[in-house]
DNA sequence: GTTCATACTGAACGTTCGTTCAGTATTGTA
DNA sequence: TACAATACTGAACGAACGTTCAGTATGAAC
């Protein structure tokens, strides 16, 4: 690869990271294009050139931020047996992200607003649909090996989803050293609330 | 009263209807005052003329949601009996109101956003935080009665929180009917976590 | 019927926004 | 060195935003 070609890389990557932090922190129509300039360096021209538009700039993020969720998972899957220590370690993961929930979360103000690609929307409408088939599956699993009770995978799956998002949205607010607490709370309630009644000795 | 003060009570009621409306549909920022203005038939000045400003009306909402909310529960409070039929009982109310949940969900976009009176922002933060006041204190009464085991109230009362958050943000996607269920399920599966060994027979 | 406070209108304002583009700098290629 | 392709700049744009205000209509008070 080129020295001018990496310099590009790179300038394409200090946008989409800062970018990415903004639109995390402020959601996504708070963030100007402008703030991103200021964050960066790079001139508003520059944006342009490495990226179609704003949307296109955002959709871009939302499919790393996908990639990297899916990568990482698979990473430390592997340290994981039970459906409870998944789970526990799904917290882990995303307590340790201070961006949080790689989907739900920008992307849902994103989502309700009406200016918007049909092209976007239907691939943010996707993505959120693989993320709520990867948790059904995880939980289908728990329930067939009997860890969990025999619950409907597929609703117990919206709850975990609502779970997750809810607490992404609390620790916002939080210290940084009680965000994992509210995490690991939540996914101790929750797995207490879906275990099957034959086998209780929960970790933690 | 007069008519004219009748009929302007009545326009201050149309007004901040449609804007609550507009901004549970859309976020606080992608809700204009042209919005409002269709929406209404009222013209910008009158709205300038009935609210001091965008946040201003936005803060009358909140203080409204509030108010309407705890009565509403003042209302219903005499029809459950255990911690577990408040639980479902908050679900029903909050399934009930397609605007959701009072404070949390338009209230966190606004939030977080640099550029807001401090009055606003301390108001807002005390809100919030007689709410989880008030998730708190039903819980800890569950605690002290024996029903749900001895845990900590307000690390529960965060959860519990988190909970119904994300419930109310993904229930917008739902078709109406879709909205109590998961609404029930959600407090079916925090209340068998949180629910003492002891009595274990949970309604529904 | 006249006066007056109240209720309301809509054009105009100053900003800020996302986007474009003519032009410049930098690097690879021959 | 000359040329071409790529990377980048920043002024300028039109549209949309929240807010203001001089002016008008309306019902209450006397």
């Amino acid at each position: 690869m080129n020295q001018k070609q990496l310099q590009s890389e790179q300038t394409r990557k200090r946008i989409a990271d800062a970018a990415r932090a903004l639109f995390t922190q402020k959601g996504y129509k708070a963030t100007s294009i402008e703030d991103i300039v200021s964050a960066t360096g790079s001139s508003k021209g520059n944006i342009y050139y490495h990226f179609k538009s704003k949307e296109g700039l955002f959709l871009y993020l939302v499919e790393e931020w996908d990639q990297e969720w899916t990568q990482n998972w698979k990473n430390n899957v592997h340290h994981y047996r039970t459906t409870a220590e998944k789970l526990y370690g799904m917290a882990e993961l995303l307590a340790a992200d201070d961006l949080n929930h790689p989907l739900t979360k920008a992307a849902d103000e994103f989502f309700r607003q009406e200016e918007k690609t049909s092209e976007a929307e239907s691939r943010l409408a996707e993505l959120m649909g693989e993320h709520l088939a990867f948790n059904e599956k995880l939980l289908q699993e728990g329930i067939d090996s009997g860890e969990l009770g025999p619950h409907d995978a597929k609703r117990l799956a919206y709850v975990l989803e609502s779970l997750f998002f809810g607490v992404s949205q609390l620790a916002r607010g939080f210290n940084r050293d009680q965000v994992p607490i509210l995490y690991r709370d939540a996914v101790a309630v929750f797995l207490t609330g879906v275990t099957s009644q034959k086998q209780k000795q929960l970790p933690l």
